[in-house]
RNA sequence: GCGGGGUUAGCUCAGCGGUAGAGCAUCUGCUUUACACGCAGGAAGUCGGGGGUUCGAAUCCCUCACCCCGCACCA
């Protein structure tokens, strides 16, 4: 065959160009006429106008593993890729943009910014798309869709509607976590709580019509602006018998109730006393609802103090006007004391601001109802989370959900389908009505707010697939098999997802869920431009090419922590090299094509053979196996020992002098290198979901039937390949040459220094292998000569190699104390060993209750120590 | 407070009831005609502490310590 690969291996020169080929060889699309049995998943949607990170180079890599492995074990699979719109992100991005040349959003108008933000989207797009190209993934790039597309927007009214007209989506005035940064409602899990520490303020009121004074004590002085209570708790006796009377608000100078709740009120902490502010806080609102208390909003939806909180404080930033409120109290002696306090505070992640709770209108979708379905789902086995462990994660939430905010008061994104006119009706529709159904008037208009984009990415594995048509997509390829995603998103996600397709198709949306872990640096710590250790997927892909990459982080996929060092992906990247010169070797001695080649001949197999099929064959199923558990660490671990350490370390040197011509006739040159080429051919299809790049390249030269290896079959297992005689023989050859490597080591000699090997056969059959397979050892321990059950002469060197007798003569040579001590060492060790194994078979309990295999195995041992402690003692001088 | 995960070689992790493993790093030799991103050989761990179950425990149970991650609470 021809030669002319380069000795190093070269990503940059092939990836770009495979990935068009494989493109243009439609060979990611599937068929949705076909007999045989689908495999299909969604992409989890990257933000359209962001850039790809470690963590999706990661969570896209374990997808291509899979989907690829499917593909080429038979399955009719479908990886359908996409975007999603990412609203506030977006809408953020633009904004920042739009500011550069001095424009304001409000001021340049609805429909204008919309524009604009599609433009930036167009321009945008395609970079996601590329960068997942050069990962290597192999989505069908004609299905990729958008949450913004017209179908996908389709789904999402058609979902809203029907969730309205069942009672489950409603419109409300309520409290909810709101942004000022952002100035928008977001829903619970949008929030990040943190743990902050800051200042816990003792305040006195005074009571109405006395001179006491009530101490108060709270995190947010500036609030008790819009106090309208105070409240302790009923069964307090310090405070029972002020319940009914009025204190008056410092400041704000206003007399307000005091109140008796137990359900506020924890007569422990502070005071015991409560200031009641029911427009700017959570518990506090729910205790105005009780006792009846009125509401004094007195900030505003940009965290700015608003006229209710008087004229000093109007307009004020709310951080500022807690430094103000402390001043004055701290002047006019109402302040008690300021105390280091260490509490939670909720930020809003996207934009890193403090939230603000706040009394709105906004649009909810009840999910206890939906919330039902899909614990059972999970609790029934309809869908299996993988690992197993974030169930419990999963039910704790799902059974303790709450009412889901799905309004956002933003431009880009689903316009919510709810129309109000001018008489106060509300209609929701999936047609746009001209005039109102209630009263006819035509002065009607579409509320503004858009819908939480989590909102149309849990309808993503139906609403991809053309949902609610019933398409050949839809009908082929839902619902999907597996979903692989961050944990991180289990409930913005795929609870959603499960909650949605439950409800509105029937189905699970897939059967699988497996959650990968988390991508951190070398230290485990969380990656973060802040930190600057981030590492940028097409940074490293140039560097190490993306089989390397992919292969480190699929090895490094086990586990809640994924420490990725730049250094393992340098290790393989050395592996992706090995790979590379291992076939480049093999080419050159291949001389036939997976074509032309014809079947093995049986008969023809001599040890090395039959053992090195019986080795892959074992491989093969391990991979197999793992790859059905996910355990994508122990699929891609079996395959670089296996490649690197039985195909390169012992087989292609067990077969070089064969192929080199030293030893064989012509049949058995010819069977070795068809077996060469069969064991290179599935090691690089084995091999392909890990790696996909370098084993095309390599695979194309083999002449397979396929046009490409990403449609060549997946191996399995063989029946009749097995082989644990040749095993067995083998592994007693290669512990043979590495006894005599070791005295080699050990004693100082060089590799041109030539020993005979003596070996006691125990019976003839044995002794004719030892002499039919004598040049194994001759070529790969450096021997001049084999000689089985002859005499070795005074003066050689003693072993016992897998219960094996052997000698090694060599030249005299003095032993340094070094080697001596290392000799010592190694008597001292098997001494040792064989200690505990006579301990252990001296037990009676250990005898009577270990299985028989158990204890075989410690005699055989037993046995084996013995003569070789024997054997080395006699090494002695 | 509720729930989950972790503590094994210098580093990062696998192993989860029968003789302590891998990768990387490290040390020593080596231009062996595929590869120095290589070859060969070596050193390195009372498997977090304590107790228990068992003939036998990194592996199962209890307990303590420390670390991480959710959720809830936090005047």
């Amino acid at each position: 065959m021809s030669e002319e690969l380069s000795n190093r291996y070269d990503p940059k020169e092939i990836e770009q160009r495979l990935y068009r080929f494989w493109e243009e060889g439609r060979y990611f699309t599937p068929s949705t006429e076909t007999e045989r049995p689908k495999f299909s998943i969604v992409i989890p949607p990257p933000n359209v106008t962001g850039r790809l990170h470690i963590g999706h180079a990661l969570v896209n890599t374990l997808q291509d593993i899979l989907v690829r492995w499917k593909r080429m074990s038979g399955f009719n699979t479908l990886w359908l890729p996409g975007t999603d719109h990412a609203g506030i992100a977006t809408q953020m991005v633009v904004e920042r943009e739009l500011a550069k040349h001095g424009i304001v959003r409000r001021e340049m108008g609805r429909d204008a910014f919309v524009e604009r933000v599609w433009a930036w989207k167009e321009e945008h797009k395609g970079y996601i798309g590329d960068q997942l190209k050069r990962l290597g993934v192999s989505c069908d790039w004609t299905r990729e869709r958008f949450t913004l597309d017209e179908g996908l927007s389709r789904a999402v009214r058609h979902v809203f509607v029907t969730l309205y007209q069942d009672g489950l989506i409603y419109r409300d005035l309520a409290m909810v976590n709101w942004c000022p940064q952002c100035l928008t409602a977001i829903s619970d899990v949008e929030v990040e709580h943190r743990d902050t520490s800051g200042k816990l303020y003792e305040i006195d009121y005074p009571l109405v019509g006395s001179d006491r004074r009530l101490t108060v004590a709270t995190t947010r002085p500036e609030t008790m602006l819009g106090d309208t209570a105070l409240a302790v708790h009923p069964e307090d006796q310090r405070y029972r018998d002020l319940i009914g009377g009025e204190v008056i608000v410092p400041i704000a100078e206003r007399h307000v109730p005091i109140v008796g709740d137990a359900l506020l009120v924890d007569r422990e902490f502070g005071t015991g006393v409560v200031k009641v502010t029911p427009s700017h806080d959570r518990s506090d609102y729910a205790a105005g609802q009780r006792n009846n208390l009125p509401q004094l909003q007195v900030l505003d939806e940009a965290g700015l103090m608003n006229a209710a909180a008087g004229e000093e404080f109007a307009g004020m930033d709310r951080f500022e006007a807690r430094k103000r409120v402390v001043e004055i109290l701290s002047q006019r002696g109402l302040l008690r004391s300021v105390k280091e306090h260490s509490h939670s505070v909720a930020y809003h992640g996207k934009c890193d601001t403090i939230v603000e709770p706040m009394i709105s209108r906004q649009w909810f979708v009840r999910v206890a109802p939906l919330a039902g379905p899909a614990i059972e789902a999970v609790r029934n086995g309809d869908i299996t989370i993988i690992p197993k462990s974030w169930e419990a994660t999963y039910f704790n939430w799902m059974e303790n959900i709450y009412d889901w905010t799905i309004s956002r008061q933003l431009w880009w994104g689903h316009r919510i389908p709810a129309f109000h006119c001018a008489n106060g009706h509300t209609v929701v529709s999936e047609t746009d009505p001209s005039v109102c159904p209630e009263c006819g008037t035509a002065e009607i208009s579409q509320e503004t707010d858009v819908l939480d984009t989590w909102f149309s990415s849990a309808l993503w594995p139906f609403s991809t697939m053309g949902w609610p048509d019933e398409t050949p997509d839809f009908k082929t390829f839902y619902p999907t098999d597996t979903l692989i995603t961050g944990f991180d998103i289990i409930f913005f996600w795929v609870a959603r997802m499960i909650m949605m397709g439950l409800r509105f198709t029937g189905k699970v949306p897939f059967r699988q869920v497996f959650l990968n872990g988390l991508v951190r640096d070398e230290q485990g710590q969380k990656m973060s431009k802040s930190k600057g250790n981030v590492i940028d997927p097409l940074d490293v892909i140039d560097e190490y090419g993306a089989d390397a990459v992919r292969f480190t982080l699929a090895i490094l996929a086990s586990g809640r922590d994924i420490p990725l060092a730049r250094n393992r992906m340098q290790g393989y990247a050395a592996f992706a090299n090995k790979v590379w010169n291992a076939s480049r070797f093999a080419l050159t001695h291949i001389d036939s094509t997976l074509k032309s080649a014809g079947p093995i001949d049986q008969d023809q197999l001599k040890i090395v053979e039959r053992w090195i099929l019986s080795r892959v064959n074992a491989t093969t199923l391990e991979v197999n196996k793992a790859l059905s558990s996910f355990r994508f660490d122990e699929a891609s671990n079996a395959l670089y020992q296996f490649f690197w350490h039985e195909f390169c370390d012992w087989y292609l040197e067990m077969v070089k002098p064969v192929l080199f011509g030293r030893h064989g006739d012509e049949a058995t040159q010819r069977s070795t290198r068809r077996v060469l080429l069969e064991i290179l051919d599935r090691s690089l299809r084995l091999l392909h979901p890990f790696m996909p790049f370098i084993t095309e390249e390599i695979w194309q030269k083999l002449g397979g039937v396929e046009p490409s290896i990403t449609i060549a079959p997946y191996p399995v297992t063989q029946q009749g390949i097995d082989d644990p005689d040749a095993e067995k023989m083998i592994s007693t050859v290669q512990a043979m040459i590495t006894a005599i490597r070791n005295v080699r080591a050990e004693r100082g000699f060089t590799p041109k220094d030539r020993f005979t090997l003596h070996i006691a056969a125990p019976n003839q059959r044995e002794a004719q292998f030892f002499l039919s397979y004598a040049y194994l050892l001759t070529d790969l321990a450096r021997l001049d000569a084999v000689a089985v059950n002859e005499p070795a002469p005074p003066g050689a060197h003693h072993d016992v190699v897998n219960g094996y007798e052997i000698s090694i003569v060599f030249p005299e040579k003095t032993i340094t104390p070094e080697q001596r001590e290392r000799i010592e060492r190694e008597l001292e060790k098997s001494r040792r060993e064989l200690d505990s194994i006579i301990a252990r078979l001296g037990n009676g309990q250990f005898l009577e209750n270990a299985p028989p295999a158990v204890v075989e195995g410690n005699r055989a041992r037993q046995t084996e120590l013995i003569a070789r402690i024997e054997k080395l003692q006699k090494n002695q001088p």
